[in-house]
DNA sequence: TAGAGCCTGGACAACGTTGTCAGATGCGGG
DNA sequence: CCCGCATCTGACAACGTTGTCCAGGCTCTA
């Protein structure tokens, strides 16, 4: 948390005292003061104001801002040069506050920064925009609490939706938003401990297909380095590479196997391990585009051959020698189909909570048809 | 733009009218009975129910929100039982009313799926974050009119300051929302026909750099790949481009330079015309991470060994044969800069507008040291 | 035990907008 | 000439919260 010692504290909720005096300063006082001495703050016109300026009651300024039929071309007019003049333009918290809805939805992710994540945002801005609404962003850098406190303070917003990437596994605070009518689709992973929509992407098969892809090219000894299996993504990458080494009918060393593993420089040991440890590997699963990122990087210094497919396509991977064959999940469509099942929520479509998983594809490039060199 | 055939319309400003009877629909009679018909929609607690089911005040109950002092422990209590049973969260829509501020931002940027944006974006949110403030997110996808509808619909919502990343180049509809008080940074580009607070990288000094060094390896018939130039940092990188050409006394070429190209495409056929015109360069700068990637996938197809030098650093960079060499600009310290400055305007520090520019690096990776070969 | 002062709690107005409803105006027809 | 009707306009309440201010009960002291 960066430092803010600041006098922008709009949730601040100690009461400011006066340096000088101990007295107790009212911020009420402290607001009309600023009022009163022009300061730049607040102060903005109101319908109120504009219907002052044109001649005409409050109600009419109202119409004429919304478009709303029976006023004359004249008063309209009037009231137009009005709203010019002074720069009104409507406040929508008094707006919202009145109707009930805020035109806006909640996204929460993991953190914006990742690449996986940005095209996924994007699409979910680009539904809620043909829907009229804004978004709200925030990164629960996967961390529970934060993502809770993020959660309900859109919530404390009356957000009209939620898209959530959850890092938690416990959703049961929001069931009293559900209940009062928060639109609420889960994305990437499911909800924990309640019943709700949720859109991923086929991680068990995804990763079930690109072993399988390595099994089908020779290789037995295969190694897996992925995340933590408390997310949901990684265990089911884990089960899929369980899964393909199963069907294949090969017994898994426990020393192929990482999990849990973040940061670069955890990432490089554990691949440097398989790599060298006594029944070395000669090929590895990536669990994700950042574990992939690195592990291409290892290999680039290791002198034998390993072959490599990663989960998640990432930028620039057919240029690299070999390209780097991938299980591409496809960000944006899972951003698309939460969004749209959103939506469709709030249309008031009575739809019970539903599962959709979204196929991955394997995009073959080279790493992944390397064969075994032992 | 996508379809929105929806009963969602939170900013639908038309009357919606009965099919069968052709009456008006009046959407408060309508809200009315969704409470009454016991509709998830609306129907949430306010501080007034809490307060009747404690048998405690109205306000008392605000003091317990907002943990003022001056309750008992035993009303206290009693009021966190009321709110809990009841499911209770604080419209902060009515709470923004009340007080004037929101505690939120918006950060308008052209397009949140760009990795150049991802770490601006999460830059931005983090210091907001210290501040308590949540993040508004909204693409303008390089479209001057849409970037406007998104900055007045923020300032509609009053968030309390603006983050821009200019896709228009005149900015005096502004002025009133300033005036009124709205805190606003531009960055990456500088307002337009506005003063007022900006972030930049030192385009112009990156690019001079990038080429010079590319002039520095002997090269001397050098292209450039760029953005349109009414976008201020593709101008400001050509700007560079003909400076460093000038400082070696090399006279530049008109079938060189490839301005405002955009699209993978576009750029694949301006590269080829430059490397296989009457005059071919043996080196390329190229103008932003698009136009980077798509070189190297051009040169990666071609025979002749061609240097490459690029503005923005790109992911795997290094792992490429040759390495890319880049000149680097840091996003997240723009968002970063660019947001402490916002919150200090907030502070009410009276500062003068100010340009504001970060120095850019230069990253050799290998291909902007390749020698011409001609 | 009375009076002063403090602590707690609550009634009320205000924030800026929109929905309701009734009043004003103008027009045409009887 | 007046009535009815349609059209236009505005007064008012309400949305849910917070700031102000006063009342009532308590403690403490003289």
């Amino acid at each position: 948390m960066l430092d803010a010692t600041s006098s922008y504290n709009p949730m601040d909720r100690r009461i400011p005292v006066d340096d000088r005096t101990g007295q107790r300063i009212v911020p009420e006082t402290a607001r009309r003061a600023d009022r009163l001495s022009g300061n730049r703050y607040g102060n903005r016109p109101t319908m109120k104001d504009v219907a002052a300026r044109a001649g005409v009651g409050l109600k009419t300024v109202s119409r004429v801002v919304n478009g709303e039929p029976g006023v004359t071309p004249d008063t309209e007019r009037r009231v137009q040069e009005a709203i010019e003049a002074l720069g009104f333009r409507r406040n929508d918290s008094a707006r919202v506050l009145r109707k009930g809805r805020t035109a806006s939805i909640g996204l929460v992710l993991e953190d914006l920064a990742d690449p996986f994540y940005g095209p996924l945002s994007r699409a979910v801005e680009e539904v809620a925009r043909a829907h009229g609404a804004l978004l709200i962003n925030g990164s629960s850098a996967e961390d529970p609490d934060r993502e809770q406190e993020l959660v309900l303070a859109l919530c404390a917003r009356r957000v009209d939706g939620l898209v959530v990437i959850p890092a938690g596994d416990d959703h049961r605070y929001l069931e009293p938003e559900i209940r009062a009518g928060v639109a609420t689709v889960f994305v990437d992973r499911p909800a924990g401990k309640i019943d709700a929509d949720v859109v991923l992407s086929d991680s068990f098969g995804g990763a079930r297909a690109g072993v399988a892809h390595l099994i089908a090219h020779g290789h037995r000894r295969i190694g897996f380095i992925g995340d933590m299996p408390r997310i949901h993504t990684a265990a089911e990458r884990l089960r899929g590479y369980r899964a393909a080494m199963e069907d294949a009918g090969i017994p898994v060393e426990d020393s192929w196997m990482s999990l849990g593993v973040t940061g670069p420089e955890r990432v490089r040991r554990a691949a440097e391990e398989m790599l060298s440890g006594p029944v070395p590997v000669t090929a590895v699963f990536a669990g994700n585009n950042r574990v992939t990122v690195t592990v291409v990087r290892v290999l680039a210094e290791h002198s034998r051959s390993v072959a490599l497919v990663g989960f998640d396509d990432i930028e620039l991977a057919d240029l690299l020698k070999p390209g780097v064959t991938v299980v591409a999940q496809d960000a944006a469509a899972l951003g698309r189909t939460a969004a749209e099942r959103l939506f469709r929520q709030l249309d008031g479509a009575l739809i019970t909570p539903e599962r959709i998983e979204l196929p991955t594809r394997l995009i073959t490039r080279g790493s992944g048809e390397l064969p075994p060199a032992d």
